[in-house]
RNA sequence: ACGACUGUAGCUCAGUUGGUUAGAGCACUACCUUGACAUGGUAGGGGUCGGUGGUUCGAAUCCACUCAGUCGUACCA
């Protein structure tokens, strides 16, 4: 083996050897059935920091069932993001100065899933880097045959039972994309702009009313002009009408509640097809509905001709100019206003009046909420059921139609009456509605938002509708791994369309995990130029790499410059390779409740070194018994020690903590464990403690006790750490495994690790405590009088009691080698000791005589030191245990600990006392 | 404005139902190239747990108020 463990010259190796023999699939048996659901990512996407670290949960989730004997499934698959691949799409034509337009609806989806063949791959084999272990023959996209089917099938029934129904709306409209989009994919984000305060003359001419408005352009569409039915100030004007400037139109003078009086000048100029507040109050008032605007927001045939045509921030600066040349225009204050953007297109959003399919959701929502309140589905951390039933007690129905051409295209009908036939396709129309062939049918032009088939993606992709065996066995599934910023979009769709459309919940427990941010806590970005490639940090790349893919295609070329400077700041030295597994521990210690996770790369280098260590482990373990005997033969005579009890005793500890904190969904904590197990306590400590059993003459017995112990106790840390960290513990135990005996192809289908109680050795963990307090103690005597470490020393002890004679006895092998002792001799008579640096072991002194090694003012100021420690310690117990209250009130066994340690801290002050009188009475 | 979350060592974070001297990693100091590992070893320094008040024998932990930050939702034209 290398002395350095090289992540990159196994992983490669061993993924392919499991994807090829199939160890991801399911095992079909009848064992318990465990399935995770891949939240489909963005097919035109590739891996960031977000998938790797919810694709390590997973995985970590699966392989710790799969070795837990549970039939497991992990399904992947991707979605067919409907406008930001046609997106990406239409700027390749772009290129080559094409429009989709130029090539036809056909032609352009052609192109598209031309794309998807060529490109739409990378960010799968991404996952095979991360050491994923999904069940590949499975891969499903949104746009599969049977998900399509699943999609019209559930567009029918709900259409059928008027749970979808067709509208004039006014909807969220992307005038750069051309579609409507739901108000999820709308983000408000506070803009500076104007507060335009306009004067509108009353039609007879008896006056005038002001109102304010940060749109003036709508004023061309404007139907009336509201007021507080109690404001004194206006009373007298409700009914009236004003004419509207630069239009002429009378408009009616209305009274609303919805009207601040307190607000501006207490007036509200009403646009009702332009303003979600201002449509609801025309519904309530009949007021006409006038859509002055074009599909690219522009202004229509509606308006006076000398605006039309205009682009809305045009005719906004005409307006106003205009309204100032009349004299109408009394005030323009600066206003910070809230801008709806859309989230792809970042074109400011309009509310615009359009025919939509929507999906009445309150029906759907209500066994929905139900679900999470009765328990059938749960939340960990539980806190985000409070985001979940806020959404969902106010939810509105979903606009599911997008005028774009990639997804799935509404299965509906028109004819030349413009009346709508839906169906699951043309010919199921035709013969329901006794349509002849020649009849004229033609199919709506729209197409379904990608979430409504993500909505359907835990049971689409086993099949539904079919009634088929995978998803009889493997619906609901066992969890949900998602990010909390889904819980609507995908979460609360997902439940809803599961209890409807199978009955049951799509999933038992919704793991929320934050999102990964870099180490100043900011989201990672493109635009910040702060992004992390997983595979970046797996593989290393230079300086030079990194500052060219950051600074590469990016929207905003002008931050270029900045972008360099930081990151050459940042990363002088580029980007190390840690490797797949150190990037998997990383994540899982980094797997805490916070909703923020900071990306820490020391952190990442801190796991590296992690992995090194278990590879060193490895090694030494393999080089001590590889070729001798390991005590797999049973019938030879075997004798463990007190360390081998010791180690056996504590890995049920940590079993224990691991399996616990799995189950708990907190890979941090079982990180921890792990770590602290086998840096700690395997290595810093049973290592050491086998090595002088292995390099003096004991006997065959206590070396072959050492040797299972070693090869034994490794083989389970690797079994235990396999779900965290694949491929070095694959590639450690196929060396490791058959020295204890198991001759098996994989560590994947290995038994994940239990505890035995009964190996649970609680006077072996005494014993070994009272050696490890012995050497420390020793240890810390030469580190603080500077003794070399190479020095061995002879020490003497003096106050053995019972306990401290026998474990002297059974360990002086161990004190000798770990201490780094020259001799140890029990003195009879304390007085005529040398004078000594004193360790305290219990009551038991550890004596290190002075002479020639140790100076007396050293040895009194650390002495010194100690009682200093020992003296607050007492003073803060003897108050505690003088207090009345806390002797009455408190439990025995706290009070009774307490006044255990009271008395060892004070024998103990006694001892260094003495030892300090005598020290300086030299 | 409402709601949620966060505030613990220089940095990134743990701290279970209130009960050892508040922990870990990284960083820092000193010593050590010893034979698994310098991507290492040994020892060490560093925190009045955002603040104030309360409950309690006892508070990082529970309660109230407060400050700072993050995120969501709703927003008045």
């Amino acid at each position: 083996m290398e002395k350095h463990f090289d992540p990159n010259t196994i992983e490669t190796k061993w993924y392919q050897t499991w994807e090829n023999k199939g160890y991801f699939k399911p095992k079909n048996d009848d064992s318990t059935p465990y399935s995770i659901m891949i939240p489909p990512p963005n097919v035109t996407g590739s891996l960031h920091m977000g998938h790797a670290f919810q694709d390590t949960i997973m995985d970590t989730l699966i392989r710790y069932h799969r070795m837990k004997g549970d039939d497991t499934l992990w399904q992947p698959g991707t979605d067919h993001a409907g406008i930001a691949t046609q997106m990406v799409v239409e700027r390749q034509l772009a290129a080559k100065g094409l429009s989709r337009h130029d090539l036809g609806r056909e032609k352009f989806i052609e192109k598209i899933w031309e794309w998807k063949e060529d490109s739409g791959g990378t960010i799968t084999q991404q996952l095979r880097r991360m050491g994923a272990s999904p069940d590949w023959t499975r891969e499903r996209f949104t746009m599969d045959d049977g998900l399509s089917d699943a999609v019209k099938e559930v567009f029918v029934s709900l259409y059928e039972e008027d749970l979808i129904y067709r509208g004039k709306r006014l909807v969220n409209w992307d005038p750069v994309l051309h579609t409507a989009v739901s108000d999820l994919e709308v983000i408000s984000e506070e803009e500076q702009g104007n507060m335009w305060h306009m004067s509108y003359p009353l039609t007879d001419g008896s006056g005038a009313l002001v109102v304010a408005t940060t749109r003036p352009e709508t004023m061309l569409g404007d139907q009336a002009v509201a007021v507080h039915p109690d404001d004194e100030r206006y009373q007298h004007l409700i009914g009236k009408t004003i004419t509207l400037p630069l239009v002429g139109r009378q408009i009616p003078i209305i009274a609303d509640d919805y009207v601040d009086p307190e607000f501006g000048t207490g007036c509200v100029k009403i646009t009702p097809a332009h303003d979600f507040n201002d449509y609801e109050m025309g519904k309530r008032h009949d007021l006409p509905m006038l859509n002055i605007l074009t599909h690219d927001a522009c202004i229509n045939e509606e308006a006076p001709e000398k605006y039309q045509g205009l682009d809305r921030y045009e005719a906004r600066k005409l307006i106003v100019a205009d309204l100032e040349a009349l004299g109408l225009m009394v005030d323009i204050k600066p206003h910070t206003l809230m801008v709806p953007r859309g989230d792809r297109s970042h074109a400011v959003i309009e509310p615009f009046l359009t025919d939509q399919w929507y999906v009445a959701v309150e029906a759907l929502a209500k066994p929905a909420i139900d679900a999470v309140k009765n328990g059938d589905i749960e939340f960990v951390p539980k806190n985000w059921e409070n985001t979940y039933f806020e959404w969902m007690n106010n939810i509105q129905d979903w606009c599911i139609s997008r005028q774009i051409w990639w997804g799935h295209r509404i299965p509906a009908w028109f004819d030349d009456n413009g009346k709508v036939y839906v169906g699951r396709n043309e010919q199921e129309v035709r013969e329901k509605n006794g349509f002849a062939a020649d009849y004229n049918l033609r199919q709506d032009d729209d197409v379904l938002d990608t979430w409504f088939s993500s909505a359907l993606w835990t049971f689409s992709t086993l099949g539904w509708p079919e009634k088929t065996p995978e998803l009889a066995k493997f619906h609901p599934t066992s969890v949900l791994v998602t990010g909390f910023d889904i819980i609507f979009f995908w979460v609360a769709r997902m439940i809803m369309m599961g209890l409807k459309f199978t009955g049951e919940v799509p999933f038992k427990q919704i793991y929320v995990h934050g999102l990964v941010r870099d180490g100043e806590g900011q989201k990672m970005s493109k635009s910040k130029g702060n992004v992390l490639d997983p595979i970046d940090l797996i593989d290393g790349i230079e300086l030079e790499d990194l500052v060219k893919k950051r600074t590469y295609g990016m929207m905003q070329p002008e931050k270029a410059a900045k972008i360099e400077k930081s990151t050459r700041k940042q990363f002088a030295d580029g980007i190390p390779a840690f490797g797949t597994d150190a990037i998997r521990f990383t994540f899982a210690s980094l797997a805490s409740t916070g909703r923020d996770i900071r990306f820490d790369l020391q952190r990442a280098e801190g796991y590296r070194n992690f992995c090194n260590k278990l590879w060193n482990a490895t090694r030494y373990v393999l080089m001590n018994t590889e070729g001798f005997d390991t005590g797999v033969d049973k019938k030879a005579d075997i004798e463990f020690s007190l360390a081998d009890k010791w180690i056996v005793s504590r890995l049920q500890n940590v079993e224990t903590e691991v399996a616990k904190q799995f189950d708990a969904y907190r890979f941090d904590l079982a990180a921890t464990a792990l770590y602290e197990f086998i840096w700690n306590e395997y290595c810093d400590w049973y290592l050491e403690l086998a090595k002088p059993i292995l390099n003096t003459d004991s006997s065959d017995a206590a070396k072959r006790g050492t040797r299972k112990t070693l090869v034994s106790v490794l083989e389970t840390i690797l079994r235990m750490l396999h779900p965290i960290t694949p491929f070095i513990t694959e590639e450690a135990w196929q060396a490791v495994s058959p020295l204890a005996g198991k001759h098996n192809d994989t560590i994947m289908l290995e038994p994940y690790p239990e505890a035995d109680a009964s190996k649970i050795d609680l006077d072996a963990e005494a014993e070994l405590e009272w050696v490890k307090k012995f050497v420390i103690g020793v240890r810390k005597i030469r580190s603080e009088m500077d003794i070399a470490p190479s020095k061995a020393l002879p020490v003497l002890l003096a106050g053995l009691n019972d306990n401290d004679q026998a474990w002297l006895k059974n360990n002086e092998l161990y004190l000798l080698s770990l201490a780094k002792l020259a001799s140890i001799e029990v003195l009879l008579d304390e007085v005529n000791a040398p004078e000594s640096a004193v360790a305290l072991v219990g009551e038991m002194k550890v004596l290190i005589p002075m002479a020639g090694l140790i100076d007396k003012e050293a040895e009194i100021s650390r002495l010194d030191k100690e009682i200093g420690k020992l003296q607050g310690e007492i003073k803060r117990l003897g108050g505690k245990l003088s207090n009345q209250g806390f002797v009455a009130k408190a439990p025995e066994s706290v009070v009774a600990i307490e006044r255990e340690k009271l008395a060892s801290y004070e024998t103990a002050l006694k001892n260094l006392e003495a030892q300090y009188e005598k020290i300086q009475q030299l």
